[in-house]
DNA sequence: TTTTTAGTTCGCAACTTTCCGAACTAATTT
DNA sequence: AAATTAGTTCGGAAAGTTGCGAACTAAAAA
C-alpha cells in the first residue's frame, strides 16, 4: 500500500464504520468520531483536531465526546504542561464484547419467560415454541460463560 | 394468575417488547405488532383485528405487516373459503438467533481486519489491540459453530 | 352490475432528531 | 487586568421519521 492512498482509504473506512455504528444505535457524529480514533495512524486527537479533521462544529464535537466518554468507548489523557485533552479509543477486551452479547441474550430470555408465564394455555403454539427458544438460550449463555474462562486460560 | 388481569399484563408486556424492539432498530408500529403476535393468547390475528386491537390506522398496519413479513418475522396463513389473511409469529429456531449474533460478529471482524490492514505502523497501540480483539473473535466464532452442532445433536 | 370486503399507495402534517451558531465559562497567557 | 485558549451550554433551524387520512385497487358477494 502506497502512503499516498492510505489516508483516502482510511477516510472511506471511517465512513463505513460510521454507518455500521449508526446501525448499533449511535448518532452520526459519535459514530464517525469512533471510527476516526480507531482507524487513523494518528491515534490521539485533541478536541480542536477532531473539529478540523471531521469538519464538525465545536458544539457537536463537545457533545459527542462527552457521550462517548460516559459510555466508556473513548477516554482522554493529558500531558504535563498541556491543557489540551488527547482523546483515544479505549482498548476494550473481547470479554466485553461477549458480555454485551450475553447481556442482550439474557434480556431477551427474561422477556420470553414473561411471555410464557402470561400464557393461558401453556401448550399453545407460541408457548411451545418460546419454551424451545428459552432452553436454547440458556444452553448458549452457559456455554459462553465456559468459553470465556477457556479463552482467558489459553491466552 | 386470574384471567381478568391477564390481558392487562399482556398489554403491558407488549409495550415493553415494543420498546425493546425499537432499540433493535424496528419502528414503533412493527415493534409493537411483533409483541402482539407473540404475547396474546389469541395467536393469529387478521389485518382488521390488529387495526382494532392496537388502534393504529389501516395504512400503518399495512406497511408494518409487509415489512415484518419481508424480514421473515411474521407470516400469514389463509383458511379455505375465507379471504382474510391470518398473521402469526414465525417460529424461529435458536440456530437463527445464534446465526444472527455470529453474522454481526463476523461483520465487525471484517471491519477490524480492514483497519489493521490500513495501519502504517502494525505495532501501534490500536493495531496491537485490534489484533487481540480479532483473535478473540475468531475463537468465539469457531466455538459458536461447534456449539450449534453440539446443541442440535442433544436435542 | 353494483356494492362490499380487504387491503395498498401516496402526500402531507406532526413529531423527533441532529447539528449548528452564539453566547457563555473557567483556566492560562500576555 | 485584558486577551487568548479550550472548551460547554442553550435555543432554534434544518433534516429525517412516523403515522395518518383520502383515494385507490382487486376480488368476492349481493
Amino acid at each position: 500500500m502506497e502512503d499516498s492512498e492510505r489516508p483516502k482509504k482510511q477516510k472511506e473506512l471511517i465512513e463505513h464504520i460510521g454507518r455500521q455504528n449508526e446501525r448499533e444505535g449511535f448518532q452520526p457524529v459519535p459514530a464517525r468520531i469512533m471510527g476516526l480514533l480507531m482507524v487513523m495512524d494518528k491515534e490521539e486527537y485533541t478536541f480542536e483536531e477532531i473539529v478540523e479533521e471531521m469538519q464538525i462544529s465545536k458544539s457537536s464535537v463537545s457533545t459527542a465526546l462527552k457521550n462517548l466518554e460516559i459510555r466508556g468507548i473513548i477516554e482522554y489523557i493529558t500531558y504535563p504542561g498541556d491543557r489540551k485533552r488527547y482523546f483515544r479509543f479505549v482498548s476494550g477486551e473481547i470479554d466485553g464484547i461477549v458480555n454485551d452479547m450475553e447481556a442482550k441474550m439474557m434480556k431477551s430470555l427474561e422477556t420470553i419467560k414473561q411471555i410464557i408465564e402470561l400464557k393461558k394455555d401453556p401448550n399453545s403454539r407460541n408457548a411451545m415454541f418460546l419454551k424451545t427458544i428459552s432452553a436454547g438460550m440458556e444452553f448458549f449463555i452457559q456455554k459462553l460463560d465456559e468459553l470465556k474462562i477457556e479463552y482467558k486460560k489459553n491466552k
